[in-house]
RNA sequence: GGGCGAUUAGCUCAGUUGGUUAGAGCGUCUCGUUUACACCGAGAAGGCCAAAGGUUCGAAUCCUUUAUCGCCCACCA
């Protein structure tokens, strides 16, 4: 060895400190000024950041979403395009509101015990602390975001563009305000979205029973303190049990409320379930609700807002829980019990408050989704300005004509499977947080618009939007839309999106709806799905379980690198991913190799040939020279195949065998013995610097500190994150 | 009930359009350290690819059936 090497060996640490490193690269990069495309030149490539919920720290599951983002981003700023990466927070109205709440709880204070501004003030304030706390976790681990056009969805731009899309697509007669049976949340006391609920199977009592001794047909209900609400009974028409009574009327005093009950044929009941017959419940019960409109039936409310029972009597003000008690002991009274069955049922239970749903009728603002509009822009293929489509037709169509593309092909089974069921969807809260809804009411008017109407005694709407309302817009909003900016003619539609799977119909497919309609643009060409991360156990992550992990601290203790290639090395993009600690050991070692093999390298050679090192397949190459030039040449072929195909883990698999085992094990160790001969010494020094060369440019989308700090060490004039991908 | 998927080495998982002896990480065992790295090297053990049938010159891969497991959607009252 030369004595400039003993100084290489003697300079840099015989193993690589990710802490030492981490935060000045990161800091190199950002001072760069490379994060932001006005900086770079190429055809565009864009992507956004699914906004995390600033509902206080990332999880490791994060960590997962923003490495595979970033693997593609730095793939493709590698590939001289001019790449835009949008940062940003979701506000995430319910569960934010709801995790402030219980913050307060802990305090001895309740919600009511502020007014709407104190209480948003206190909202705020914890958002903003999550968003620092987030911000700080995104960069550590070395996301290549452009912070300069960072985007909350509760910012000023965002809410103009949330109010010029409301106002725009009430016009265009998208939303209406309607009377309908909706879920009620009872903890929350909020309206939320079928998305937003969670079936749990729980164990219930069914009563089989009549509402009086001389009512002809027997009903099952689960709920019969609903009962006093029913209208109807409702058979199946060709039952011929029941035929005989079809379109006759009864009157009852149920439980001390007086009853009129019409019996029905509706195709809808099943004949075989229960005593065949359905007591029909219109105002607290979906299903119900729907027959009832299709027999013109009245809606007759008995329970509030708070689960608690309207009717006078015995159930008068009782919780419903315990009216359903005083019922079946009435029944029992009355001797018309006649079966009481365990079974086994679904409850709808709300996804943030847990609170069982009470399905109740109330006036709601809702987007219509089977309604024909006059389309009324459009860039799309197949669809002309003008045409007559309905929401759940766009919704279908922009995917079957292949303008957007779903990488995993049965993800657009399942997306397309979620349309056909689709129905209205109701997005008004009764939250304080969130963008208020732009209608005001004076007297019996309704006035829609962008800005407050002029004028005295108008109030605005007291509700606020469903997140996801706000994160539709997500592709066009944080572009300027609707103003028609330059970052938005640049950059929209973007190229893709990286989202879990698990927010494909409340994020994925609102974004289509909501971008694809006031636009006509679809908002990516892409879809690119993600599994989820599950502990070593195969369990998700959860606070109750107490089985959660900081990326922070796994980052702290093998360095952001290890965890990165540990979280996308053994698993194919759409499947979960099994978080084990000991993956994130094995891959430090690996980012320790990388170091060690740059080290060998690095004080092995001359930097005299630093700049030389492109210069390819010199004359009198040794067998271990070709051997190692042309497995160099499959790596970088096999790489951006795989990059480009989106197969991540093959990507990294395939640079581990090679770094490892040819270059390190093979290629280095025939070096040894080449580099002390004079006629190979310069051959040998060129072909390690090449490798050592192209082995970082290909692993740094995976590996972005190790890479970035080594390729310091072979002076080059621009940083690895701008470099040429190798070809 | 409707839809989507999984089953490959002790554990966690790969395996692109079907193509020679099915791979990796971790773990286990043996040997090795004046040598870039012990966060290391050399080597080894370990799999009738869930089961049965079919298509094919050829199947972990395609088809059918079965079993087991998982996820999503859905208020059978």
């Amino acid at each position: 060895m030369t004595e400039n090497s003993n100084e290489k060996l003697d300079e840099m640490a015989s193993s690589y400190d990710s802490r030492a490193t981490e935060d000045a690269i990161y800091k190199l990069w950002e001072d760069s000024g490379f994060f932001n495309p006005d900086n770079l030149t190429g055809e565009p490539f864009s992507m956004m950041l699914p906004p995390p919920n600033v509902t206080g720290t990332l999880h490791i599951g994060h960590a997962y979403e923003e490495t595979l983002q970033d693997i593609v981003i730095r793939f493709q700023r590698m590939q001289g395009k001019k790449v835009l990466w949008l940062p940003g927070t979701d506000h995430a109205p319910i569960a934010t509101e709801s995790k402030v709440v219980k913050l307060l709880e802990k305090e001895g204070k309740r919600k009511t015990d502020f007014t709407r501004e104190d209480f948003l003030a206190r909202v705020n304030k914890f958002a903003q602390e999550s968003h620092d706390t987030i911000v700080n976790q995104v960069k550590k681990l070395g996301a290549s975001l452009d912070w300069s056009r960072e985007a909350y969805t509760f910012d000023e731009k965002r809410n103009f563009a949330v109010r010029t899309a409301f106002k725009t697509m009430y016009d265009l007669g998208l939303i209406y305000r309607g009377d309908r049976v909706i879920n009620w949340d009872p903890k929350g006391q909020t309206t939320i979205s079928d998305d937003e609920i969670v079936h749990e199977e729980r164990k219930a009592k069914m009563y089989t029973f009549k509402y009086s001794a001389d009512f002809p047909i027997s009903i099952s209900s689960t709920r019969p303190e609903t009962k006093v609400g029913d209208v109807a009974v409702a058979v199946h028409p060709a039952d011929d049990r029941y035929k005989q009574f079809v379109g006759k009327e009864y009157d009852a005093i149920f439980c001390e409320v007086p009853i009129h009950i019409k019996i029905i044929a509706d195709e809808s009941v099943e004949k075989d379930f229960g005593t065949g017959a359905l007591g029909v419940t219109p105002a607290h019960s979906m299903i119900d609700y729907e027959i009832a409109q299709r027999h013109n039936l009245p809606l007759k409310t008995v329970i509030n807002e708070f689960a608690k029972m309207t009717v006078e009597g015995l159930l008068k003000d009782k919780k419903t829980t315990d009216a359903r008690e005083i019922v079946v002991e009435w029944l029992r009274s009355q001797n018309l019990l006649e079966k009481e069955e365990e079974v086994v049922q679904n409850v709808s239970t709300s996804e943030r408050t847990g609170a069982v749903i009470e399905p109740l009728p109330k006036l709601q603002w809702f987007i219509d989704v089977n309604k024909d509009f006059a389309f009324p822009h459009s860039e799309l293929a197949g669809i002309k300005q003008g045409d007559a489509i309905s929401l759940k037709k766009l919704m279908r169509q922009v995917v079957e004509s292949g303008a957007i593309k779903f990488s995993q092909e049965n993800y657009q089974k399942v997306y397309f499977n979620w349309i056909n069921n689709l129905r209205d969807w109701c997005i008004s809260r009764q939250i304080w947080f969130g963008h208020r809804i732009p209608v005001w009411y004076k007297d019996s008017e309704i006035y829609c618009g962008i800005e407050a109407p002029t004028g005295e005694g108008w109030t605005q709407d007291s509700d606020t939007l469903d997140t996801w309302y706000s994160s539709g817009l997500w592709t066009t909003s944080t572009l300027g839309w609707p103003e028609q900016t330059k970052d938005f003619k640049t950059y929209h539609p973007t190229s893709l999106v990286m989202p879990g799977y698990e927010i494909l119909f409340p994020w994925v497919a609102r974004m289509i709806l909501m971008t694809t309609s006031l636009t006509g643009q679809i908002p990516f060409k892409e879809v690119l799905l993600h599994g989820i991360v599950r502990d070593n156990k195969g369990r998700k992550f959860s606070k109750s379980l107490g089985n959660g992990v900081d990326p922070l601290e796994i980052i702290e203790q093998y360095g952001a690198d290890a965890l990165r290639i540990a979280l996308i090395f053994s698993t194919a993009p759409g499947n979960d991913v099994i978080f084990d600690e000991q993956k994130v050991k094995g891959m430090k070692h690996f980012a320790n190799k990388i170091w060690n093999i740059a080290r060998f390298v690095l004080a092995n050679t001359d930097t005299a040939l630093m700049n030389t090192t492109s210069s390819r397949k010199p004359e009198g190459l040794t067998e271990a020279d070709k051997e190692v030039l042309a497995k160099l040449d499959e790596v970088v072929i096999a790489t951006t195949a795989h990059i480009e195909a989106s197969r991540f883990h093959e990507a990294a698999q395939a640079l581990y065998q090679f770094a490892w085992y040819e270059f390190a094990d093979k290629y280095i160790e025939a070096s040894k013995e080449q580099l002390l001969d004079a006629n190979q010494k310069e051959n040998t020094q060129k072909i390690l610097l090449y490798n050592l060369d192209v082995t970082l440019r290909l692993l740094h989308p995976f590996m972005p500190f190790v890479t970035e700090e080594l390729w310091k060490n072979l002076k080059k004039e621009k940083l690895l994150l701008i470099s040429e991908w190798p070809k």
